[in-house]
DNA sequence: CTTATCAGACAATAGTCGTG
DNA sequence: CACGACTATTGTCTGATAAG
């Protein structure tokens, strides 16, 4: 009958080779860089090209675990410490005194190879005269240590003493160690452990020294397998195309045509400020929520349009057909027209298949561009919103950071996951949703890249580790475990971004879900909704307040729906005075 | 084993420029 | 004019080292 410790051994074993299975095979240390992806805190197991399992199918031997940052408030990462025990990658250089890895190593190899360097290993601080000596040794050391080979497991827990890092460490050492034991797969005869000065590592058959006397929990192999599920786990959660929509910021370059006519079939020209547009006797310039001599406004015009649909007499395109980028034919063809939105400075969040006339709108507030199209980031828009709230569909963002803002603001009730993709440094402020970093080159319109990317497959999207920052799943548990947080950083969000729009519209929530509940019905003048906004309602209110109150269409409906009431009449006067808006209880 | 520090490398961004 | 290529600038990260 086999000793218990063959079959914990065998089962660790086993672990390891699932490990592998998700995370790769193991790196030759002399080939890893910094820039590879690392966990962030780990445990590492180290292979050496000559030693092997004693038994079928002589598998590699694990001849050294380590982790880090055991003290508590350490940050140093495992690459931190992996690099330490790798030394130079240019000079093969080194420092022993960092790294007892590279000490005990040293020792052995002086001892096998009639060496002797006197200054080794002493703690005593090393003048640059001792260190210029020791060089050659440290080089001998890079090389082998070069040679060794190193697999990581993912444990992203706090740094301390008491963490799930050392408990793994200290067990896997104390099973591996032939120490004072019956060895099982004990080291190959030619092992430079053997020539060590240190005693546990030649009896252990390790590179290490503490643990190797002590007892392991059997009961470890169980919590060592669970991490290795957690990190399957986190990679299998993959969200598949059929389950997306997207959201993909609009573009500059436009197909030509497609405009909307007046009256006397002049073209209708959309622009942010039309009153700052140069004089041009072909066509108008107007503001999207501008008014018709009709008394409609422009917007309200688009949307009874659009009814007319399959009838589009002056031929506009759909929005995901107006952009000349491939992209968006793309994810046309791979997600449907009718699940992907574009977020756009003129219009808003627009449904893939709705009929959008050519306009000159963006949210660039770069000097050179005529501003009389550029949208002022607090400037009032009666913004679309055609994505279904309710939808439980993971929605993805691509886009650039001007835009987010806006994606953030108009689908803040969302009921599914949001998740934004960036390509910078740090990720860019989007409460209540999560971060994916594209990994990419490219630095202008990469969101193109990512969008033909994603219309090929989706999985990458989810997989993506995180160098910095937590990965998805530790995001996911974030979003999870602290809702009210959520809700506080949404808030701070708006403070961030000073008057965007629904900052201040809040406020008439906050107003209306404090109300008695015996109290069914506010009527408010301006100038009181005025106050509570801490501005003056804008030009629209007055001018169309029958849709500026609509309760529905516009980003803003929610702050009164939401606190269970809806608008029952307006009226516009010339003055705050004389105008007012009823809200009644639903 | 961990941390602090520094210089150099690298990445991100905004802006400019040339081309079709 | 739109687009990509290029550049200047700014800021961040890495790797090396020294030292706690």
């Amino acid at each position: 009958m086999p000793a218990p410790r063959q079959g914990h051994i065998n089962h660790f074993y086993a672990l390891l080779e699932k490990l592998a299975n998700l995370v790769g095979p193991s790196r030759q240390l002399s080939t890893t860089h910094g820039r590879m992806e690392w966990p962030e805190r780990g445990v590492y197991f180290f292979f050496e090209n000559t030693e092997h399992r004693a038994s079928a199918p002589y598998g590699p031997r694990v001849v050294r675990v380590g982790t880090h940052a055991l003290k508590s408030g350490a940050n140093t990462t495992i690459w931190n410490r992996l690099s330490q025990h790798r030394g130079n990658a240019k000079d093969k250089g080194g420092n022993h005194r960092g790294s007892i890895f590279r000490d005990i190593v040293g020792t052995a190899l002086m001892e096998r190879n009639n060496l002797s360097y006197s200054t080794w290993g002493r703690r005593s601080p090393a003048s640059s005269d001792i260190r210029v000596a020791e060089k050659p040794m440290e080089q001998r050391v890079s090389d082998h240590i070069g040679q060794m080979s190193i697999i990581c497991l993912d444990i992203p827990d706090e740094a301390g003493p008491d963490s799930l890092r050392g408990y793994i460490e200290q067990n896997a050492i104390a099973l591996l160690s032939n120490f004072e034991k019956t060895a099982i797969d004990p080291p190959s005869k030619a092992w430079l452990g053997s020539y060590c000065d240190r005693e546990k590592v030649r009896q252990s058959g390790l590179w290490n020294s503490n643990h190797v006397t002590e007892s392991y929990d059997p009961d470890f192999l169980q919590v060592f397998e669970k991490l290795i599920d957690q990190m399957g786990g986190q990679k299998s959660e993959v969200t598949m195309q059929k389950d997306m929509k997207i959201v993909i910021q609009c573009a500059g370059s436009k197909n030509k045509g497609g405009f909307l006519k007046t009256g006397d079939g002049r073209p209708v020209v959309f622009v942010a400020n039309p009153s700052l547009a140069p004089e041009n006797a072909d066509c108008i310039y107007a503001h999207p929520d501008g008014m018709r001599s009709d008394g409609k406004s422009w917007r309200q015009y688009l949307v009874e349009y659009n009814a007319l649909k399959p009838h589009n007499p002056d031929g506009l395109y759909a929005a995901i057909d107006l952009y000349r980028s491939s992209a968006y034919a793309d994810l046309k063809d791979t997600f449907g027209a009718e699940k992907v939105f574009i977020l756009s400075a003129g219009w808003g969040l627009v449904r893939g298949d709705f009929l959008l006339p050519s306009y000159d709108i963006t949210f660039s507030q770069s000097g050179k561009s005529t501003p009389y199209i550029s949208r002022a980031i607090n400037q009032d828009f009666m913004d679309f919103n055609m994505l279904d709230l309710t939808s439980r569909y993971a929605l993805v963002y691509l886009g650039g950071k001007d835009y987010i803002p806006l994606f953030c603001d108009l689908t803040q009730s969302y009921a599914g996951e949001r998740t934004v993709i960036f390509n910078a440094a740090t990720p860019p402020k989007a409460p209540g949703c999560l971060h994916v970093k594209f990994d990419t080159t490219i630095r202008t319109n990469w969101h193109y890249e990512c969008a033909h990317r994603l219309s090929k497959e989706t999985s990458w999207l989810f997989n993506a580790p995180m160098k910095q920052g937590d990965n998805l799943l530790q995001q996911r548990q974030k979003l999870k475990s602290k809702p009210e947080q959520r809700a506080a950083s949404k808030s701070d969000a708006y403070l961030d971004i000073g008057n965007v729009r629904g900052s201040k519209y809040k406020a008439i929530y906050d107003y209306l879900i404090n109300l008695p509940a015996s109290q069914d019905q506010a009527t408010l003048s301006y100038s009181f909704v005025g106050e509570l906004i801490g501005t003056k309602l804008p030009q629209s209110s007055y001018t169309h307040h029958q849709m500026f109150w609509a309760n529905g269409g516009h980003y803003y409906a929610k702050f009164w729906m939401e606190a269970g009431f809806h608008v029952e009449g307006s009226h516009a006067g010339k003055a705050p005075e004389e105008s007012w808006v009823r809200f009644q209880r639903k």
